[in-house]
RNA sequence: GUGGAUGUAGCGUAGUUGGUUAACGCGUCAGUUUGUGGCACUGAAGACCGUGGGUUCGAGUCCCAUCUUCCACCCCA
């Protein structure tokens, strides 16, 4: 039998109305903060990701579904949403647009690498970007977003962990009194981390092996060492955090895999299985790396199915629609009353079922309480000579009789 | 990429030390005499036992490989 990839998922209808409920919820927020819905390409040039996400980070270097397409371009399904939104920024204009422009996307993602809990190679991300802005306001905006979205889907045991990791200025400063810290012991560091230490020997502090971590102990932290600049926007995003009674850490372990963050980046982490649902930062770089001019930004990108699996979890979900009618009918004449009274009834905006198959009378009323019909009509020969029916209210058994036109059923639902 | 576990009808399972037509529950479909469902009963359909090799007179059962799923590492959402 033919299977669906490795790393995919089917999403049955069983599960979409709670995707489709919580993208109601969603949106609403979304609305709400004034941000507009964007929707990209699947596809784009390697080298928007190569330049965008960074060369030495592992989603580029070796997670990206990359292929020559038909004519030799080097093509890459998207791996992450907020390359491809910066350049769809910059080719329409967007730039020219009041300033701040705010987006948001809801998006399938694919990364090529090894299917475990709450990671598959094709995922969904909704995010958002706010670009234009270098003010705290605008971080703590994007915060208060990922924390309304938490709160919308009543999330429990989700923390918000912050850190800052600087400007390239001051980044490039403490990586240097990084590297002579590490540098003492780099010998005995793992050998993943040996590579690390001329690229990004931030990364290092954040290796699991146990040997490493042992090593890393008191090893000089980013937040100390940012400069004025970039200390007192941070400083800024905690107090009015604390002033609004929004809850987080200072984790300085947060460096982001991904190269174009700058200064302040945070995490929504469920506590309970320790996976990241909202991750994000600024990145006052990105612009200006694709060609742009100086463009300050922040965002982030929330794992839907991570996010969903919480939400289903604490939640007691909105049960999916259910059919308002079910018209039964056996025989020519009575199909065709069925089916003008079914269509005329759904242009109202009611859910009805009737019989495709010609089953029989007995057949169609356990499929329609299969179904959960709320109510169910009997056309018949007489129906049809009187222009009377009854209709059945599947739930109590209660039957009415009442004329059978569109104004006396619609009464009736 | 590395390591560990898994794989029998749509779903959940049984299948004894390898032995004839692979079993059960749920679900699906139909019927239990005439136009009113849920319960009960009867019956039917549905599995090349993940795939490919091998051992054997004979394998769902043993061996090897491979794939999938799940978990850990790495990294991320």
């Amino acid at each position: 039998m033919l299977q669906r990839p490795k790393g995919t998922k089917d999403l049955l209808p069983s599960e979409s109305y709670i995707w489709q409920d919580f993208e109601r919820k969603v949106k609403r927020i979304l609305d709400s903060y004034n941000f507009k819905e964007i929707r990209v390409p699947v596809f784009e040039y390697t080298e928007l990701f190569q330049r965008g996400v960074g060369e030495t980070t592992d989603v580029v270097q070796k997670e990206m579904y990359t292929f020559n397409d038909k004519g030799g371009r080097s093509i890459t399904l998207r791996p992450e949403g907020t390359a491809g939104v910066i350049r769809a920024y910059l080719e329409n204009g967007m730039s020219s647009n009041p300033s701040p422009t705010k987006l948001w996307y809801n998006m399938g993602v694919y990364r090529y690498e090894n299917v475990q809990k709450g990671r598959l190679r094709e995922f969904h991300q909704l995010g958002i970007e706010l670009i234009g802005s270098s003010s705290y306001l605008a971080d703590v905006e994007t915060i208060l977003i990922g924390n309304s979205v938490i709160n919308a889907l009543n999330l429990e045991d989700v923390e918000l962990n912050i850190n800052s990791i600087g400007c390239p200025t001051c980044r490039a400063k403490y990586q240097n009194v990084l590297r002579e810290f590490i540098g003492k012991n780099l010998e005995e560091y793992c050998d993943t981390c040996k590579t690390r230490f001329e690229k990004n020997p931030m990364r290092i502090l954040d290796c699991k092996e146990s040997k490493c971590k042992q090593l890393n102990i008191g090893a000089p932290k980013m937040i100390d060492y940012l400069c004025d600049e970039c200390k007192e926007h941070f400083e800024n995003v905690k107090i009015t955090l604390e002033k609004l009674n929004i809850n987080y850490k200072i984790d300085s372990s947060i460096v982001r895999g991904l190269d174009y963050y700058t200064k302040t980046v945070f995490e929504f982490v469920s506590k309970k299985d320790g996976l990241t649902v909202i991750g994000g930062g600024r990145y006052d770089g990105l612009v200006e790396e694709f060609g742009g001019i100086h463009t300050p930004a922040v965002g982030f990108g929330a794992g839907i199915e991570r996010l969903m699996e919480l939400y289903s979890n604490n939640n007691i979900i909105v049960k999916d629609n259910v059919p308002d009618l079910y018209i039964l009918s056996c025989g020519v004449e009575e199909n065709i009353k069925t089916i003008e009274l079914s269509e005329k009834l759904r242009k109202s905006g009611y859910i009805i079922e009737k019989d495709v198959f010609e089953r029989s009378f007995k057949s169609q009323m356990k499929y329609a309480n299969k179904l959960n019909c709320k109510n169910l009509i009997v056309i018949g020969e007489d129906e049809i000579k009187t222009n009377k029916a009854k209709i059945k209210n599947m739930e109590t058994g209660e039957e009415k009789e009442i004329e059978l036109n569109i104004e006396t059923i619609k009464q009736c639902l």
